[in-house]
DNA sequence: CTTGACTCCGTTGTATGGTACGGAGTCTAG
DNA sequence: CTAGACTCCGTACCATACAACGGAGTCAAG
């Protein structure tokens, strides 16, 4: 075989996923599998590793493999889509770092208190927990 | 059946839980399953409704059931032993919030460059994602 | 021509935190 | 006694993003 066709195993090598990895993305549409010869491998385009290479790095920014597989469907048309996808991404990770930095100092709270009086009957960070139950076995 | 004894249903109401959580919580080992009389329904201790208060509470800062687990585990144990684990989830907390922080700019300046200058060949986003490709089918 | 690497293909398993289903038994109120 | 609510129990299913398996076919090198 000509050993610059792109078989399954060199597009994998080539874009830095797995075998596997190729076969998920053909199952569930985010590639398209080419025809099988009826001698031999499937070779795959190139532009099947430029598509591969997209994907690794929308999911480097945070979108699910469904999202990035709606940026492929608009990606020849409408930037402003686009744009606004990545608008939408972007409030969804403004929320998720909200919800962070008030876990963090929940965290921050119970760790002081422990640090600061741990003598008494239980552990502060496990009285917190269980907040305010009437009866403990 | 007394109406005061804790059967699985009121014991999911009363904590805020679903049913067939509370059998979830079972069979992963979270909490014990009481043994079952030969005639009629199992009873659960209050300390049960304690225990998935806590596992609630625990999941709210960010804490897996695994983790929950453990926690539990030591509970009657060492304090000191929760407190490390609480700095270490904010240590993991802190981690994901620099993560995300980092992923918000670098989303700012894609949508920034398609706002600009979106007359180009493709959406600058879409370019962008590409990364370095020799070849586009 | 043989060996080893690779491909094909469907099926199954992984982790996470549950939800849903179905048929049988049990309990409670009227 | 009967209707309806509840419980028991195992099993299967949801989303997400893959990983692994097994047996057969194919290809390249020696």
């Amino acid at each position: 075989m000509n050993p610059k066709n792109l078989t399954i195993g060199r597009l994998a090598r080539d874009t830095g996923v797995s075998v596997e990895t190729v076969r998920y993305y053909q199952r569930v549409g985010l590639i398209t599998e080419p025809a099988k010869p009826s001698e031999g491998y499937r070779i795959y385009p190139v532009d099947t590793s430029t598509r591969i290479r997209f994907i690794k790095r929308a999911q480097q920014l945070g979108f699910t493999l469904k999202e990035i597989g709606e940026l492929l469907e608009m990606g020849s048309g409408n930037c402003c889509d686009v744009r606004e996808r990545a608008e939408a991404k972007r409030g969804q990770v403004e929320e998720q770092i909200r919800d962070l930095t008030a876990l963090r100092s929940t965290l921050d709270k119970l760790i002081k208190s422990c640090k600061s009086g741990s003598t008494a009957v239980g552990c502060p960070i496990v009285e917190s927990l269980i907040g305010n139950s009437s009866d403990k076995g």
